[in-house]
DNA sequence: TGATGTGAAGCGGTTCACAGCC
DNA sequence: GGCTGTGAACCGCTTCACATCA
């Protein structure tokens, strides 16, 4: 096990390999080898090695890891071994629409409160989730133990939001509006930038009509996409 | 200009470029130098420079780009100067909040239908947008000319939804469950995996304790991901 | 002079290949 | 024998630095 710094791309990974552990589990495997787990999965193996080895020595030489013992490691690694509280900062149709999105609870992340500046629905429910107004966001942030922050508003407020949020003390935040932000370098940002998807697919359309069927290995950075 | 492979890390970045000069042309810039645009939009001058001259000589020794000019060249590389029509599969809350998302409309593509297997849905309307039965997939997205999909149904459902959609001749797919998906390789498939997202949050709030404020430069692949 | 376009260097991440251990 | 953990080779993207041209 080292000491050095973790790149993303590898704790994306872990992300990955927990959910093939869960499908495992279900299935009452107990050990998998590498390379089995890079077959199943359309992974590569050496890479599955290489990126639990800067965790710890997980494996057992000749047999391969113990699939519950792994599935443990990997969420005390990503820290989804305890709950994370959000903060949905836009109660519009998307900010409400993730606030139900199974996948938060999946990975532990409970949505404790909506924000707007909308009067109208300020004090309205979405679920059992009250919406707050955006106002009183430090102090509502403080009171639910608040750790996670989603910004769910037009882009041109999405800075500004942002530094009230990040006066507040909250350290991971992630967002949904098309707009590159700022923010000091103790704060983790994770932006998703649908329009720069959704041009990436009109790129393809464009370009693909000339390249009838023919196609080439993706690279690297597509099978990251891919996922 | 070259003739080689394009990496989608450069048509991502043609997007962002796009964003950029539709603010200089707000503002009325007439030209705009690699060096000035870097500079206001934290970007690098060299890479915007490699950037574009993949697709041609846009900017004059001297002087930089013209602004306008420029956005022209961006839009057609980029395919957005013809509509595109979307469909969208699973109308649930995911689905019904993309179906009015400012962002399609603003890159020029149009929401045209909804679909989902829930009888109840069937036949409702989502703002002028009419959801249809899932098993009309192929007629209903020939006649209206659909050539961009998203699936927004649960991990499950996923995999079989997607090959409906390739099987009525659809190339592009943008894919929110959090599942990876197989395709063939003349389609292309774009997946936002908020969870793994959330879970690189997660992992970043689970290991920032101890670096107390003290910080480092964030890598390049941190950097695509803040945009 | 001033800014582009680009070969070359630098850097990070992936894959290979094998020594080491069960 | 089988599989892990890992140094080394490889590959692709980014950044530098400068020849080139308006």
């Amino acid at each position: 096990m080292k000491v050095e710094k973790i790149s993303e791309l590898t704790t994306n990974r872990l992300s990955i390999y927990l959910r093939c552990l869960n499908e495992l589990i279900a299935e009452g495997a107990k050990t998998i080898s590498s390379e089995k787990l890079a077959k199943r999965f359309h992974l590569n193996s050496a890479q599955i090695r290489k990126d639990l080895a800067y965790f710890g020595e997980f494996g057992v030489r000749g047999v391969g890891y113990y699939v519950g013992e792994l599935h443990n490691h990997l969420t005390k690694i990503l820290g989804l071994e305890k709950e994370h509280c959000v903060a949905i900062i836009g109660a519009g149709r998307l900010g409400t629409a993730l606030t139900d999105y199974y996948g938060f609870s999946q990975s532990n992340f409970t949505v404790a409160a909506l924000f707007d500046n909308d009067e109208e629905k300020i004090g309205q429910k979405v679920g059992n989730v009250k919406i707050f107004d955006i106002k009183d966001f430090a102090k509502v942030a403080k009171r639910d133990k608040i750790d996670v922050a989603v910004i769910a508003v037009p882009a041109q407020f999405a800075q500004s939001v942002l530094e009230k949020i990040t006066q507040a003390g909250i350290k991971a935040v992630m967002n949904f509006a098309p707009t590159p932000l700022r923010v000091e370098c103790d704060v983790k940002l994770k932006t998703v930038d649908l329009t720069i998807s959704l041009e990436s697919l009109s790129y393809f359309l464009a370009h693909s009509n000339n390249a009838n069927g023919k196609n080439l290995k993706p690279n690297s950075t597509e099978r990251r996409n891919a996922l």
